[in-house]
DNA sequence: TTTGGGTGTCATAGC
DNA sequence: AGGCTATGACACCCA
């Protein structure tokens, strides 16, 4: 045995090398030697090799065959980005493979002697692996198990039995946690070993692609998932609850199989994945084939009806309706309804989500409406309606010489001339100063078009046309079209001898507005007009930028409801494909936990039922094997609740 | 004749 | 207190 050990070891490190030179990872001495477990990989920052180091994006490329396999950061890095493509390529618990090794490495320290043959062996039905090369094959793997146990993994779980039991807890809980990490190791190291001895050696290779169906487009799908690129946020949330889901995990009674090599390391490596995985290259879609193949030979050796290449199947066909797909499809590292309620929260997150862009966009216009209100200006025509300034604005109302712009006030309807000057009135129009006369801006409705500066495009109502034609027909054509541009106030201001024009009152300042009140002896009835005039002219400009702030809003809201129409859309396909998902990743979960708990055995040497045992993964890698509390028991309890408050009722 | 949009004006609230 | 602004409501005009 010493001999066969011996052999494994010298090839597997010349097969190690072999590999390394053409690009397969394999990384023994990162196991072996030293702690890296990923968990502390990521949680290190930096000092992750899979943060640290370029040679995950190098090794990808021509440039990156530069760097040598054996260094030894090459290899902390390949330990690493190794699980971080198991678990990219499955993307689901990798229990299955690690408890596999876990298996053989139990098989090796303890039940060899008695029970001959691996458990795998006992477990293999596939006739295939019945094959003399499949033969050779587990012997390596266990081999290589025993070769690379060290001197204190001889006490590690393999030592300590199949299953630890609630009441084994306390007693190796802090093994397990000195232990865990080797033993970890140990099994990724012999699970890799195996599936790279499987893919460097055509025979088994052969025999295990024989049993693991890849299908050239499933595999190609799964790149595809794997370059989904909205799953930042659903990586978060799901780390937020790992967290919450390792609180929770009080009564830890199995092995720390380091299934946070699967759970945390996949949530963290597509966290950190899904940003970049857009530009996966050729080369990594084509190492995700060859996991996924390897992944499916390692099941397949296993149990191929229970082999995670056919669970993953229809996860995989799911997932390839489309390329944007959501992350918990791919996390896969809980496997209880902490999954469906991070689903769940993700909804709601996602409102959360809808709302805050929702209230953003919003804001924006708010904001704006804001802005408008808070403005000291009335008007915001400036821009819009080719008005120069605001008339009621606090900066035009400062300045004193801003009013005798030629500005672009609304023209009141003077069809509804009720008050229409007589010809004696009309005469004081020659009191007026040349500025007034000059200023046939008043009725230009400058708010709807800056084309109404122009006096020729200037568009009058028929019926003003129409009322001054009757009194001014032997007028030239000069002075009647200033006489159709004034408006009911202009008239009025006419009538009653005011030396104004009505943009002047409208926009002169206040403190110069009383100061023409008072200095100029105006009678009680010409000051009512200036200031109705003043207030009529204010309001007006009020009312057309009101209604403007109105048709903006209107138009904003309409372009929102379009955008969250879209977005409402594209959340619901969304979501529609997660459950698709999560229902394939459940399944799949379902079908993973059976075959584990068939290949473990209790105290007398009995595989673990199903119905019995269920597993529970916690957020820092360990798994838990559970018995199934029978609904009949807390049915029980209940009953018994119930009868003691009837009878303290009675 | 009806209808919808545009406009001016009034009333009112709030600053 | 008075002025200003915003806005709803109303009336009118017009295509």
């Amino acid at each position: 045995m010493q001999i066969a050990k011996k052999y494994f070891s010298e090839g597997l490190i010349q097969l190690t090398i072999l590999l390394s030179l053409v690009g397969v990872r394999v990384d023994i001495d990162s196991y072996l030697t030293g702690y890296y477990s990923p968990l502390a990989e990521i949680n290190l920052g930096p000092s992750s090799a899979y943060i640290q180091t370029p040679f995950h994006i190098l090794r990808d490329t021509l440039d990156g065959n530069g760097v040598h396999p054996k260094c030894p950061e090459l290899d902390y890095f390949f330990a690493s980005r190794r699980l971080l493509d198991e678990v990219r390529s499955l993307g689901s618990p990798r229990f299955p493979t690690q408890l596999n090794a876990w298996l053989v490495h139990q098989v090796s320290a303890t039940d060899k002697a008695e029970h001959g043959p691996s458990t795998s062996e006992n477990t293999d039905s596939s006739p295939g692996l019945e094959d003399p090369g499949d033969e050779a094959g587990d012997e390596a793997v266990r081999g290589r198990a025993v070769d690379q146990t060290s001197p204190d993994l001889g006490q590690g779980p393999g030592a300590a039995g199949a299953c630890v039991f609630p009441q084994q807890v306390d007693e190796t809980k802090v093994k397990e946690e000195e232990e865990a990490v080797p033993v970890t190791q140990l099994a990724h190291s012999s699970t890799l070993e195996q599936e790279n001895l499987l893919e460097g050696n055509p025979t088994l290779s052969g025999l295990v692609h024989h049993y693991a169906p890849p299908p050239t487009s499933t595999v190609v799908d799964w790149s595809n998932l794997l370059s989904v690129t909205d799953l930042a946020e659903l990586d978060s949330l799901v780390n937020e609850h790992l967290s919450e889901l390792d609180s929770d995990m009080t009564s830890a009674i199995s092995q720390d199989v380091s299934l946070h090599d699967a759970t945390v390391t996949g949530a963290g490596a597509f966290g950190f994945g899904s940003g970049r995985a857009e530009s996966m290259t050729v080369a990594q879609q084509r190492r995700t084939t060859r996991r996924l193949e390897s992944t499916n030979s390692t099941l397949s050796d296993a149990s191929p009806g229970m082999a995670v290449g056919f669970a993953a199947l229809p996860f995989a066909s799911v997932c390839n309706l489309t390329g944007n797909v959501t992350s918990q499809s791919l996390l896969g590292g809980c496997l209880d309804e902490a999954v469906f309620d991070q689903i769940n929260q993700l909804g709601l997150e996602g409102l959360d989500t809808i709302d805050n862009q929702l209230m953003n966009s919003l804001g924006c216009v708010d904001s704006q409406g804001l802005e408008d209100l808070d403005s000291d200006s009335g008007l915001s025509l400036e821009s819009s309606y080719g008005a120069p300034v605001s008339p009621g604005s606090s900066e035009m109302s400062s300045s004193s010489s801003s009013y005798y712009e030629d500005e672009g006030g609304a023209t009141g309807y003077s069809s509804d001339v009720d008050f229409l000057p007589s010809k004696g009135i009309m005469d004081h129009t020659t009191m007026w100063p040349p500025v007034d006369l000059s200023e046939n801006v008043w009725h230009d409705h400058s708010y709807s078009s800056p084309a109404f500066l122009n006096k020729a495009s200037l568009k009058l109502p028929q019926k003003t046309e129409r009322a001054f034609s009757d009194d001014e027909d032997e007028d030239d054509d000069g002075s009647r079209l200033d006489e159709r541009e004034l408006s009911r106030d202009e008239l009025r201001a006419r009538s009653m001898c005011i030396p104004f024009s009505v943009l002047q009152i409208v926009n002169m300042p206040v403190e110069e507005f009383m100061e023409i009140l008072d200095c100029h002896g105006f009678s009680p009835e010409q000051v009512t007009l200036l200031r109705d005039i003043r207030r009529r002219g204010k309001n007006k400009l009020a009312a057309q930028n009101c209604r403007k702030r109105k048709l903006d809003a209107i138009t904003g809201l309409q372009e929102e409801v379009e955008r969250l129409q879209a977005q409402r859309d594209r959340l619901l396909r969304e979501k529609r494909l997660t459950a698709k998902t999560m229902g394939a990743v459940g399944h799949q979960i379902k079908q993973l936990t059976r075959d584990v708990l068939a290949r473990l055995r209790d105290d007398s040497g009995r595989p673990l039922s199903p119905e019995r045992f269920t597993l529970q993964c916690g957020a820092n890698g360990s798994i838990v094997i559970q018995p199934i509390r029978r609904p009949a028991v807390s049915t029980s309890a209940g009953n018994k609740t119930d009868k003691r408050k009837k009878g303290k009722k009675q």
